[in-house]
DNA sequence: ACTGATTTGTACGTATGTATC
DNA sequence: CGATACATACGTACAAATCAG
């Protein structure tokens, strides 16, 4: 399951296997994960460890943590489609921390940058705004 | 300075004085940042803060770490244009790992996708590419 | 070639706080 | 009110890679 002795850190081989579990759908989405502290009874592994892994998992935007009620495999969010204008370049980055909190974006989730040919700029939350060339 | 009695974590007031030194230019692209050590003496904090708020700006793309070379503020990268066409459906998100090892991505950089109208898919690392709608 | 210092990475432990149920 | 679960913050120890001398 988990090798202390592998080349990989252990936190990393745990987040691996959510990740595994979550992409293979035996985790489905609105699922919780198991708590901490069972998760690092299960593998044998520290509370810090698993914390570890977790913070992989929320840094690629794959749950949801609700302290403290638990932590959830992320749902897909409704994807509102924007269409693109001649001349627009779009670029994409993750959001500052005061993006992030009037946007009420989550963790893990990058913005989508719209740069118009007059010089506005456009600045959309990646997991609810897609943008079509007609 | 720090505040360790205030509402907000001294991991995430670190990680706010950070951020604003890079955004000033204070700490301009390619300049290290203090050691871990450094950071922990000046400002009073552990090592386990100090890593955390490193680790925040890791997110967010701001910083690379080189092992065991130091931290420095990210250069930004040389961006090459990508011209989308008709029906294309642009969206962004966290690359997997095993994009990131692919594709050499740094951390905290998010993925463009490419969907075009004939169901082909293409993945960009974000910092380097940019689309165009022409 | 070697040695020691520096720096980040990994992994463990403890204690306490806070919000939910 | 107690149990649960995540957050914060401290500490220790050792590993691994780089660099200076």
């Amino acid at each position: 399951m988990i090798d202390p002795t592998a080349d990989r850190a252990v936190f990393r081989q745990l987040a691996d296997l959510l990740r595994d579990q979550i992409a293979s759908g035996e985790l489905a989405p609105g699922d919780p994960l198991p708590s901490e502290l069972r998760l690092a009874q299960e593998y044998g592994l520290s509370r810090t460890s698993v914390r570890q892994a977790i913070a992989i998992l929320r840094a690629e935007g794959l749950i949801n943590v609700e302290r403290p009620r638990g932590t959830f495999v992320r749902p897909a969010e409704a994807a509102e489609t924007v269409a693109l204008r001649r001349g627009d370049v779009v670029s994409a980055r993750m959001p500052t921390e005061a993006e992030r909190r009037s946007l009420h974006m989550a963790e893990g989730v990058p913005v989508l940058v719209v740069q118009s040919a007059d010089g506005d700029q456009a600045v959309h939350p990646a997991d609810r705004v897609r943008l079509a060339r007609s």
